[in-house]
DNA sequence: TAATAATATATGATTTTTCGAATATGATTA
DNA sequence: TAATCATATTCGAAAAATCATATATTATTA
């Protein structure tokens, strides 16, 4: 994991109020962001898979929903940046925290066994 | 000081780094960060022009020199994502390193009187 | 197996960012 | 004051990133 490219992923505004969500809500599904932040099925998908490619993301298949949460591999350097960004810029994401609460039938996670 | 405005600075090479030069040398002028970077002068102004809006670094003249520092009035979240940045990322400026180093006739910091 | 729900991908258009080249400004020196 | 050095700005072109729309894939359910 490079800098720049870590950098490139957190200057679009999409790919970063998913990362702030994820990282307050520590997993969700393509859907769930999708309502959180009412943009496109599309236009959430292709972020969230740019910032797996990345390296900053991973995801996990649940029968017909995808759940991120943040690579846990990532490293510290990273980790800690992306700590600091969430911790100061609640604000950044309230409005899309607000509408995930209000949002319906949403997927139940199941643990993984072992 | 917002988050995505800062990550769109920090997501282009030249201006990455341009920071992280700044960062471990404390003020550079332009000519120096021209010499360290090999790049035109018209870019390396345009750049250190858009991270000073920007409101990260600040600027003071000096007879026919500008030198760059950090702004001192930085967020301390922006400081610190800063530092990890660079500590952890001296190879990205190392070669640059090494130019500036070998660049010829810099010019000289006067101190600023009181 | 047909229909549906959730997610992913492909494509061409649009927007944003970056760039080089030319020129302008500001300070110093001859 | 003319010449020079360092820096800033303008502007149109090129490159990169983003977008909406349409379509494909994968899993579930009827």
């Amino acid at each position: 994991m490079t800098l720049l490219p870590f950098y490139k992923c957190l200057a679009d505004d999409t790919r970063l109020r998913c990362l702030l969500l994820i990282l307050t809500e520590n997993e969700l599904c393509v859907c769930e962001l999708i309502a959180a932040l009412e943009e496109s099925q599309p236009k959430i998908s292709r972020h969230l898979a740019l910032l797996r490619e990345a390296g900053i993301l991973v995801d996990r298949r649940q029968g017909q929903w995808v759940f991120y949460r943040l690579n846990p591999r990532l490293p510290e350097w990273a980790t800690q940046i992306l700590s600091l960004s969430v911790n100061h810029h609640q604000d950044i994401i309230a409005a899309d925290r607000k509408r995930l609460k209000k949002m319906g039938s949403r997927p139940e996670r199941k643990q993984h066994c072992c």
